[in-house]
DNA sequence: GTCTATATAATGATAGAC
DNA sequence: GTCTATCATTATATAGAC
């Protein structure tokens, strides 16, 4: 509960920090308190001496990177979820842990990780509401199933990383590929992939048969 | 091994559908032997007795689902990915285990799976070219990382699962979300989210600086 | 605060009876 | 083929010395 800025030394957020790094790695389950003390440097008693249990400390670690991730959505004016992760995106080597982290939670069944989610398709909703309202996004027939896909689509490359920079040859979530990712998805959400209506037109007609 | 048709009644073929259901819900190391043993009804030496360890079992699930998926994929003439997972989509009730475990594949570093993973996209890139070519689809700056992102996104309602369902307030993967998804996942691939190509200019202007 | 030693439970796997 | 009993290992967590 030491919330003292600049701890980062400190023994306790040492072993957080472990905890965080093997958590995001290897999964809740398959990491175990012994290897979180060898990562940190100390002894297996002493992990669940400060934090109680393996699932206390998951718990801390989860509200950690909840505010961590907070911190930057703060920065950005509109609450846009795509400039919010932009901007960690385009530091990976500072987010890098955090995002890995996030990627777990969303797969993981951590309550801190769905709340979050949540949030990010508020954020999106609004994002996309407003930029009907603008004129420059379309309309949609389902404005809040469209916000759920947006928002998935958009955390896909960290909880799918390891396909995404495994297809494309890289170590692991890199600038390189972000980079390169950036044009393909802008032309799909610009001009999308069909150049007419035909298939979303014959969609429309088969669901209304359905209702 | 064994491969004899309508072998399902076998224990060993129960034993496997068991670790099936299992591996996919739970991950392959949050489930043990003699979970899997009890929902199958028999020992957990029975288990081993069988399968040789845990792993082997695991390979033969793999093995065995990716033989069910090819199944279906070969009934598609064109190879089309999304038409080959809209199959199993609509047939929900039959091919949920699969899908299931078809998603724990693409998370737990499963070689089947990344293998079946780089099949999907080659089939995607070819969609891809073929609509390209006969004029109905739109073309991009970088075939591979399109068919990639088109591929990931096909897959993410699996892989989340979890999240999709829960925000839809479903209890899991069923017909009703499948159906909803359908018109705003075409909106977006028929109109795109970008009214203009704004934002998808200043991103190429952008990267010609960087490049 | 930090360690070592230990309690207790669960794990994957083996042995041998039937 | 299937079971029970058991082994060896590892897991989380506790106790107590320093």
């Amino acid at each position: 509960m030491r919330s003292t800025p600049a701890e980062d030394a400190t023994t306790r957020s040492r072993i957080r920090g472990a905890a965080i790094t093997l958590f995001a790695r290897d999964g809740f389950v398959a990491t175990s308190v012994r290897s979180i003390a060898e990562e940190a440097g100390v002894s297996a008693g002493l992990v669940i001496h400060h934090f109680g249990s393996k699932e206390k400390l998951r718990a801390e670690c989860d509200a950690w990177i909840v505010a961590e991730l907070m911190k930057n959505k703060g920065g950005v004016d509109e609450g846009n979820l795509s400039a919010s992760m932009q901007v960690m995106l385009s530091d990976l080597d500072q987010y890098r842990p955090t995002l890995d982290y996030l990627g777990r939670m969303l797969l993981d069944g951590s309550e801190a990780g769905d709340r979050l989610l949540d949030d990010l398709v508020k954020l999106t909703e609004t994002m996309l509401e407003e930029g009907v309202a603008n004129g420059v996004m379309q309309s949609t027939s389902d404005p809040y199933m469209r916000a759920v896909l947006v928002t998935l689509h958009g955390v896909m490359p960290i909880v799918l990383q390891r396909q995404f920079a495994r297809m494309l040859g890289e170590p692991g979530l890199t600038s390189t590929m972000i980079r390169r990712m950036t044009l393909p998805s802008l032309e799909l959400y610009t001009h999308g992939l069909y150049r007419d209506a035909t298939m979303l037109d014959a969609a429309r007609e088969a669901l209304k048969g359905n209702e």
